[in-house]
DNA sequence: ACAGTCCTCCAGAGATCATTGGAGGATGAC
DNA sequence: GTCATCCTCCAATGATCTCTGGAGGACTGT
């Protein structure tokens, strides 16, 4: 029969709509679009059991979504494909457009009553200064994420060490800031406290998570 | 707690993805995608029962994915937007480049067993040999498709017609066709038909889906 | 008012999914 | 070999989703 065929196909297809259901999953891809990263640290970061995690990521690897890679007695696990961070980056622009609930709680969680978009910069405007050197561009996200991929020609500066940094920072030029990507916090935050130090920093446009989407390139490792 | 609204978010946002999680929501997008449809009608052509179709098309309204608007008795349902079909577009995409089950299933739908991708006219071909008035156009969707949304330029000739019709194809000059989008048949179908024929018909890349997914213009109504 | 059409809501049964702890497999250090 | 670590698999619970029929709401035509 025809439509048996038909059936599955949308079955199949259903997979990968599937494993984007489940909130717990869509935290992982966040995470996973920073870089690849063991079970464990993955568990840890977004708060939820080793066996919890562990199952959730077999469903996206079920869904091809993810890929992995033994090293040791860890298992690092990585997305499939920069198509996936931007099916996913796809998946959260309709969301925010779409949805007034979406974006409520977006702006609730990044503690931005109107819009402090003041001070962007542009995915093109950073190629653009890094190319000619006039720019300082601090990674905030933890030690791990970076090595686990940053924008080349970056420097972490994690937040939490970020009031040590300020004297350096303060004698550098232009400072741009970035982290995960548009639903992450620490670009804004590094932002405010250098703005109480009385350094001007901006902010990239969104952060690693689109970088990726957006096929740009990718360093991994230290400085 | 700062992960409370965090997470809160990500719950905001698995609401879209667990709405493309279905295999008969993602039918009914597909469906949609052709153009606005009452409820009635998209139970008939999926072949579902019209309260299983209503609950399916209230999880997709309340992901704001659907809109509706009711006349007479009938109620209509769209898509929200244009972007909505792109999302649909790229989370197929990555299904059929990400998971091998999915292209045979696809394959076996289609019945290519290798591809005959001859004869193939890409969007901006098309949009050319229109503008010069080069081509005939045929679109061999349902005539309820047809008048919902179609190709400006375009006729309707609906598969089952289309052994009438072969006599005006055959002194028409190049013949392009084309169906709901590349998960369809009917434009393949139409293709071997007419080339039992003798006619060497062409299909479009995809169909109807992708032009909406691309922001293309589309025409409702005859003609 | 009444009947007819189209659709949504409700309730219940069955299926599927999420989470948890515990067992066990794979690997590395010793 | 033994132990420790990291991860996956299994089993069981509770939660959620799906489908189905029936009731009922909204609207039209008479």
């Amino acid at each position: 029969m025809d439509s048996d065929r038909r059936h599955h196909l949308f079955d199949e297809l259903a997979v990968v709509g599937k494993a984007f259901g489940s909130p717990k999953r869509l935290e992982l891809v966040e995470l996973l679009a920073q870089g690849e990263r063991t079970v464990e640290s993955l568990a840890r970061t977004a708060g939820m059991g080793m066996t919890t995690a562990s199952a959730h990521l077999q469903v996206l690897k079920l869904a091809n979504l993810v890929r992995t890679r033994r090293d040791g007695t860890k298992v690092y696990y990585r997305l499939a494909g920069d198509d996936v961070a931007e099916l996913y980056v796809a998946m959260r622009r309709v969301a925010r457009e779409r949805s007034a609930d979406v974006s409520r709680a977006l702006e609730a969680y990044l503690n931005l009553p109107g819009s402090d978009e003041v001070g962007l910069v542009s995915r093109a405007d950073l190629k653009r200064l890094l190319e000619r050197g006039e720019v300082t561009l601090v990674d905030v996200r933890p030690p791990e994420e970076y090595l686990a991929g940053h924008i080349p020609g970056s420097q972490n500066v994690p937040l939490g060490d970020l009031g040590a940094q300020v004297e350096q920072l303060r004698s550098a030029g232009a400072v741009v800031a970035y982290c995960r990507g548009s639903f992450c916090v620490m670009a804004h935050d590094a932002v405010r406290i250098l703005g109480g130090e009385g350094i001007a920093a901006r902010r990239l446009e969104d952060g690693m998570l689109e970088w990726r989407a957006a096929g740009l390139p990718v360093a991994a490792g230290a400085s």
